[in-house]
Parts: structure tokens; C-alpha cells; sequence
DNA sequence: GACTCCCGCCATTAA
DNA sequence: TTAATGGCGGGAGTC
């Protein structure tokens, strides 16, 4: 592949492309006043991505409530202050659905959950959810394989049966119906996935990291080991992030790994100096012109939230090894770095800037290809 | 070597 | 028929 060794020094860390920072990016840029719909073309020249992440983006966030589908290439934007009304009515839903398919397992039903259940039919699949995504698997903390039943469907249900938009469904009532702090990525994998070792577990899986990087990019969940196996597990933030309040993250946490490991939706912010300077020339440093304002206090908090967030684990991963930013870092003018030294700068930057989500190598490839 | 997850092919679905 | 959607797994980056 000529193109590739001539683009290799061109293109990015591949951890500047990650899901959890285009969606970071996604947020920043339409979780704001007066946006009402999204249009999935615009989004991806908006973020400089194909538009097959997009659909990534959209499938999850749709699945917490960010937003919903309303026509072909068109989304309605709720916001991020949608999350807690959604992630309500996943719970509600997941814990219906444990009460129509006990016995509950490995996991333990919230003390609520049996007063909550009701006698509602299942088999309303639509269920006051959106319409793609009904679930017609079992119960979240089934330890049977209810929960990815594939059984006899047809190709249509089948097919949405392992939606990442399911999917993601699913891995949130994981958390939402279970005592459980956190989840190992084999617990999940075996609860949501069936079939361990097989082929499309780790087919699955793959799924699993793709949306553990969106939702821990909303801070909904980190990702973290599980202390006796060190193995990687999520833990469960809320929509209120959790952990934001132990500021820095790491070190309060007697299990999360502050490690030189990278962290879900915010590694990509690690940058080597070296590449960085070289893709900054490549940034276009337009800024936008549209002005942010998050007045919704919820969701201006949360927003607060990630961006403080990743801004300590940039300081962190900054003061460590010296790398900060990722690939929607703009063109900084003197005066405006100086500007950058607190969270809300960095809110207020973000606000200002068109986020820019640069696949150059992409670009310059598919040039170089055609 | 295991983990992580981007990328884009291509089947399916919708218009 | 064409465009939109999104499952899927190869394979490369990272640890």
C-alpha cells in the first residue's frame, strides 16, 4: 500500500479518531440552545468523519435519549438533559422485563424493582420506546441466554436484535437493574452476548468497546479493572457523574488504575507532541462562529462535567508525559492560550471552536487511492 | 500476546 | 433502483 507508508507520518493516532471524542465533539456541538434537529450529512462534515460513525454516535446516543429519529438522515436533538428521563425508562423497562423472566441470577434485582413490576405484556414491543429498538431480549441480569436470544425471528428482528443501539440498550440496563459497582467486560460480554468464545462474541465485544467509549465520553460510565483479576470492568457514573466529584478521578478510587493506561473518551487526548505539532498546521482554525450557550443548568452541568473531566485527565496525562489535546486541537493564538487555564476556559474554547475531527489520512488516502 | 477499537466492506432496509 | 443504514470482522495500534 504506497499510500499508506506516504500518509503513515501524515495521519493521526488512532486514538485521535476514537468514538468517545467524536462524540464528545458530537455534544459540543449540538448540545446547545436552538438546536432542535441534526442532520446526519451535516454531522459528518461538521466532524470531519465518515458518515458510518455517525450512525455509531447516533445509535447510542439515541439509546440514552440524546436524541431520537424522526426522519431519513435526520435526527431531533433532546440533549444531554434527556439522559436521566431515558436512563428512567431503560430501568422501568429493565426491570419489567426481570420480572417476566425470573429466576433472576447472578445479579440482584434493585429492592424496588418487584413493586415497579406491573402486568404489562411483553409482547407490546414497542413498549413507548422508539421504534427501532424494541427489546425482545430477556431480562438484563438473566444469566440464561434470554437476553440474546436469537431464536427463530425473522431477518429483520434478528438483524436489530444485535443493533449497537440494542446492544447499548441492554449494557445500560446492566448497570441499571444490578447492585453491581462494576461490570467486567466478561460479565457483560456473557450477559449481553452469549456464547463465550465464540466468533461473535468478539465480534461483540468489539461492540462493547465501541460503546463503553461513547458512553464513558458522557461520563455514564468509566472503564476501570476489577481488583482481584485486573481485569477491565465499567463502573457505572449516572448521569451525574459520580467520580466528577472526586475531581481528580484516580486517586480516591481505590479501584480505578491510574495507570499510564488510557482511559474510554478521554485517551484521545493523548498526543505526542511531535505528531500533535505536525497536525495542528493541518487544523483548520476557523472558529465557529455559532455561539454556544448551555443555559439549561442540567445540562450545562454535565457538559461542565466531561469537559472537567477530560481537562484533569489532560492535566494529568499532560504533567505525566507531556501530551495534551487531541485532534480538534485549533490553532491557538498567544492570547487565547493564555485564556485557556480553567475548566470553563476550556468550556468556553470548546464553545468557541468548531470542533474539528481531522481524518486527513483518511482524506489524503482515498485522494491518493482514486 | 492480549487488549482495544478504527475502518470500510457489503448486506439489508428504506425511500 | 438508488440511497441510507448499520452489522461485521480484519487488522493495526497500544499496552
Amino acid at each position: 500500500m504506497a499510500s499508506s507508508s506516504l500518509t503513515s507520518h501524515l495521519t493521526y493516532s488512532r486514538k485521535q479518531k476514537s468514538l468517545g471524542l467524536l462524540c464528545t465533539n458530537f455534544l459540543k456541538l449540538y448540545d446547545r440552545e436552538g438546536i432542535e434537529s441534526v442532520g446526519l450529512d451535516e454531522a459528518a462534515v461538521q466532524l470531519g468523519v465518515e458518515r458510518r460513525r455517525i450512525y455509531d454516535i447516533v445509535n447510542v446516543l439515541e439509546s440514552v435519549g440524546v436524541l431520537s429519529r424522526k426522519a431519513k438522515n435526520r435526527y431531533s436533538w433532546k440533549g444531554i438533559d434527556s439522559i436521566p428521563q431515558a436512563l428512567e425508562e431503560l430501568k422501568k423497562e429493565a426491570l419489567r422485563e426481570n420480572c417476566e423472566n425470573l429466576p433472576v441470577t447472578s445479579y440482584d434485582c434493585q429492592g424496588d424493582s418487584i413493586e415497579n413490576c406491573e402486568d404489562e405484556k411483553p409482547s407490546d414491543l414497542s413498549g413507548g420506546e422508539t421504534s427501532q429498538e424494541n427489546s425482545t431480549l430477556g431480562s438484563v441480569p438473566s444469566g440464561d441466554s434470554s437476553f440474546c436470544s436469537l431464536s427463530s425471528k425473522g431477518k429483520t428482528d434478528h438483524r436489530r436484535e444485535k443493533s449497537l443501539g440494542l446492544l447499548t440498550r441492554n449494557f445500560v440496563k446492566l448497570f441499571l437493574t444490578t447492585n453491581a459497582d462494576t461490570v467486567s467486560l466478561d460479565e457483560a460480554a456473557m450477559l449481553l452476548l452469549c456464547d463465550p468464545g465464540s466468533t461473535m462474541m468478539r465480534t461483540k465485544v468489539r461492540r462493547l468497546y465501541d460503546i463503553a467509549n461513547v458512553l464513558s465520553s458522557m461520563n455514564l460510565i468509566e472503564k476501570t479493572h476489577q481488583n482481584e483479576t485486573k481485569k477491565p470492568a465499567f463502573r457505572w457514573l449516572g448521569f451525574n457523574g459520580k467520580p466528577d466529584d472526586d475531581a481528580t478521578v484516580s486517586p480516591k478510587s481505590s479501584n480505578f488504575e491510574q495507570s499510564k493506561k488510557r482511559e474510554f473518551g478521554s485517551d484521545i487526548t493523548n498526543l505526542e507532541f511531535t505528531k500533535r505539532s505536525r497536525l495542528i498546521s493541518l487544523v483548520d482554525d476557523k472558529p465557529i462562529k455559532a455561539q454556544m450557550k448551555h443555559e439549561d443548568p442540567s445540562s450545562q452541568r454535565h457538559l461542565n462535567q466531561m469537559l472537567e473531566h477530560q481537562h484533569q485527565q489532560q492535566q494529568q496525562q499532560a504533567n505525566s508525559k507531556g501530551y495534551v489535546f487531541g485532534p480538534f486541537q485549533p490553532v491557538l493564538q498567544d492570547t487565547e492560550k493564555k485564556s485557556l487555564r480553567s475548566a470553563r476556559d476550556l468550556e468556553a474554547f470548546a464553545s468557541s471552536y468548531r470542533p474539528q475531527y481531522h481524518n486527513q489520512g483518511n482524506i489524503l488516502t482515498t485522494t491518493l487511492q482514486q
